[in-house]
DNA sequence: AAAATGGCTCTTTTT
DNA sequence: GAGCCATTTT
């Protein structure tokens, strides 16, 4: 099809100019290529969204594709429902009702329901988060009589999850060393336990969909037929098992189109494959491969800094971003001494530009990981920002929540035995551990007699007239039974709003909460309430869709959802991880917490590796976020998961060109005048920090810094207290004089017998402290302090 | 049976 | 700093 043929709709979609009504040549090639595979790397901010929403728009209105027979994967909830409403403006509800658009584990989820008789599930079948999963290894390693201590249950879900990541389930999984023959047990358990529970965990979504599609029989022809035209975005985040169902749900058309930048990749820890994207064309033969490298989103000076930042990519897809936007400020790298002195930068910033007349939604605050985001939030509140914060904890994951959820849950799909404990005795109604202990020998009893599982609420009635309990416990577990059993009836003809509230009353949890009347008790209530609104809101949407809500949708849709997906459109600041930024642009920016370590991230324990090449890309990312202003701090100290973390400016700040970077610092910065005494901070005496500067304490200004680099870096060459660079190493100390631990500090120079000089980074005071020490040469280690010798 | 306390560990990113 | 667990106290 020529590219003329297509008459382009016009469209409102917000963007302004300089995203013109018109696409470029490229996106509009991407958008009118239908027949036969594609792969489009976008840049970012080259237009990407705008070319999928096109090309659907275009196959179903220029070349009469059926809606029910387009696919289109998406990265999250959000930008699935994004594409929607811009599709309805293009082409009508009426046509995109009938869209296949949602994420891998929605798709996997609806397939699953449409056809749960050959996937072996109930149709009410619930999906299980993290937190229920842990629920049940827990009870699976107790039920095995494993030691926790030798295999804690996390390790062995993580190692069953990236099992499962690679495709294989239970039976499938062949042990490779002692870990595994105990992971092989709980392995199969805790699928049996998922199986009688009618549960499935996220992995099991895509897992059990996979197997469908690829299946010999007749419902695996079907859904190899079902979609005429795939699309998947966000490609370079794909993991083998979600390629592997794309590639079967696709299998019978050539017409699959996946659009990503390798570049932006940053979900490998998740199982995501680069490869996958960059070998996309070489397993599709006769790909057409379109790149759209013009950026339309940020100024000049923001692109060149994203380009600093993953020019020192390794195996990039060659290609590169250019812009032909303003060149606009200059990103601002501020140094600030601790992370309230950044915190307090960054929300007076934020004061400024609301005060200028910028909606605060334009405004975002990115950091590297939650913990971060306690002291932003508190400068915040204390100056009456409106502020949203994505992720850190989950609303969903609050006791009451999960407590009111698991009441949902209990009523739709009596068998979830998790759901079931977790509520048996909220509000307290004297079920007791020893009770609940019984119901489990019971069921465990019962399903050994009938050679099937048998559910703790099956297992009730048995056991109350067993007799093997005293009267009281039977009074509560009949009274329980019957609660149940009448929500049951209630939930038939309720919607799942009028059942939450209906849980709340009957079952006496409202009440116990008010009776409390504690701040904390308060708090709940009002989350609960506000849960109840956003049933509603639920209910509203489906019905603005002609459906009608089902409890069992909803459940869904909650566990299903991304935390970004939760993000209201109103005017707040919003506060995320880098993560949580991905596909997402505003107009300004503050990237807090620039320093090594912190992102580049390091996990305290050596065992962790991290992987540099993901951080630049995240990095990457972050940058590519901002439209028209950038702000990136970092600070010297921080106070971070209990202890303090003395920090250098990340090498990503010195890849940027010195051209479009301008450095500053905090007043509080400057005063503290080459120490990194935060004055208001008690817990630095000045005995403790005057005897050691940092390195990177010089003053604030670019100048500064390029004129006068710390004592360890040489010009031309990146830091060398890296383990991933070519290590230079200082020789083994012999001797050395003894260290008095109560006079150690951070910055302290000290030395080991086997890792020699080292300058201490943080300490864990206790029973047997220990220190995170960076000695030339090594990564950061932890040494207990008896260890160390004074280096002076 | 429930609440309160103290000690322990872990501390990335998420569907 | 927070969450989890085991123990003690009421």
């Amino acid at each position: 099809m020529e590219v003329e043929d297509f008459e382009f709709p016009p469209i409102d979609d917000g963007v302004e100019p300089p995203f013109v009504a018109e696409l470029n040549e490229p996106q509009a090639a991407a958008a009118a290529h239908v027949d036969g595979p594609l792969v489009v790397f976008a840049g970012a901010g080259s237009g990407k969204t705008r070319v999928i929403t096109y090309r659907i728009a275009n196959l179903c209105a220029v070349h009469s594709v059926p809606p029910y027979r387009i696919l289109a994967v998406t990265f999250t909830n959000k930008a699935a429902g994004e594409m929607k409403h811009r599709l309805e403006g293009l082409i009508g509800k009426d046509m995109t009702r009938d869209l296949w658009v949602g994420t891998f584990h929605a798709t996997s989820a609806k397939l699953l329901r449409q056809y749960h008789e050959a996937a072996g599930l109930s149709r009410s079948f619930v999906v299980y988060d993290d937190g229920d999963q842990r629920a049940v290894m827990n009870r699976v390693v107790k039920e095995l009589r494993i030691d926790e201590k030798r295999y804690p249950p996390r390790q062995i879900l993580s190692r069953i999850h990236s099992e499962k990541q690679e495709g294989r389930d239970a039976a499938d999984f062949i042990p490779g060393n002692y870990f595994d023959d105990v992971v092989a047990k709980c392995f199969e358990a805790y699928a049996r336990h998922m199986r009688e529970a009618s549960a499935v965990d996220f992995d099991d979504l895509l897992l059990r969909a996979l197997k469908l599609a690829e299946s010999k029989d007749r419902v695996g022809e079907e859904l190899r037929r079902k979609f005429r035209y795939v699309l998947v975005d966000e490609f370079q985040d794909v993991n083998q098992v979600q390629y592997r169902l794309v590639r079967a749900l696709s299998a019978q058309t050539t017409n699959i189109c996946v659009v990503g930048d390798d570049d932006q990749s940053i979900y490998r820890w998740r199982g995501a494959d680069v490869r996958i994207v960059r070998n996309f064309k070489h397993d599709h033969p006769g790909s057409e491969v379109i790149k759209l490298e013009q950026n339309y989103r940020s100024t000049k000076n923001i692109v060149d800094a994203a380009l600093g930042v993953i020019r020192h990519a390794q195996d990039r897809e060659p290609k590169e971003l250019w812009t032909d936007n303003e060149k606009g400020q200059l990103v601002r790298v501020v140094a600030a001494s601790t992370e309230r002195d950044e915190a307090a930068f960054v929300v007076g910033h934020v004061r400024e530009l609301i005060d200028r007349g910028v909606s605060p939604d334009e405004i975002a605050v990115f950091y590297r990981v939650h913990a971060q985001s306690r002291v932003l939030e508190e400068v915040m509140r204390a100056e009456r920002i409106a502020y949203q914060i994505v992720g850190g904890v989950r609303f969903f994951e609050r006791a009451e929540i999960k407590n009111l959820l698991s009441y949902m849950r209990v009523i739709a799909n009596p068998a979830s035995d998790v759901d079931l404990e977790r509520i048996i005795n909220v509000p307290a109604r004297k079920i007791g551990e020893t009770t609940v202990s019984r119901l489990q020998a019971k069921a465990g009893e019962l399903g050994e007699r009938i050679g099937k599982g048998v559910s703790y609420f099956d297992a009730i009635d048995p056991l109350v007239e067993s007799r093997e309990l005293g009267a009281a416990a039977r009074k509560a577990l009949l009274g329980f039974h019957e609660l149940i059993k009448d929500l049951q009836t209630f939930a038939k003809t309720a919607s799942p709003s009028e059942l939450a509230a209906q849980i709340l009353e009957s079952s006496g949890y409202e009440e116990a909460l008010r009776a409390e009347e504690t701040d904390e008790s308060e708090g709940r209530l009002f989350n609960l309430e506000e849960f109840i609104g956003s049933i509603q809101e639920y209910e509203e949407e489906v019905a603005a869709l002609g459906d009608v809500a089902t409890l069992n949708g909803y459940l869904e849709r909650v566990t299903l959802s991304a935390q970004i997906d939760d993000m209201k459109d109103v005017p707040k600041v919003v506060l995320m991880t880098v993560h949580g930024a991905k596909g997402l642009e505003f107009s300004h920016v503050m990237l807090t917490g620039m320093e090594e370590d912190m992102f580049p991230f390091r996990s305290n324990d050596p065992d962790r590796k991290g992987d540099m090449e993901e951080e630049r890309r995240l990095a990457y990312v972050a940058v590519t976020r901002a439209r028209k202003e950038l702000i990136i701090t970092h600070t010297e100290l921080r106070n971070i998961f209990g202890s303090m973390r003395l920090g250098s400016p990340s090498r990503f700040l010195r890849d940027m060109p010195t051209n479009v970077v301008e450095n500053e610092a905090t007043d509080s910065r400057r005063s503290a005048g080459g120490r990194f005494i935060d004055r208001d901070r008690q817990s630095w005496g000045r005995d403790r920090s005057e005897s050691w500067t940092h390195p990177m304490s010089a003053g604030g200004t670019r100048r500064d810094r390029q004129e006068s680099p710390p004592p360890s870096f040489q010009p031309g060459e990146r830091y060398v207290e890296r383990d991933d660079e070519a290590p230079v190493r200082s020789m083994p100390v012999k001797g050395g004089r003894a260290l008095d631990p109560a006079a150690l500090h951070i910055g302290s120079q000290v030395s080991h017998s086997s890792f020699g000089m080292g300058v201490v980074q943080s300490i864990d005071e206790g029973a047997d402290p220990t220190a995170t020490v960076r000695f030339t040469g090594w990564a950061p280690k932890r040494v207990k302090v008896r260890f160390l010798k004074s280096a002076d």
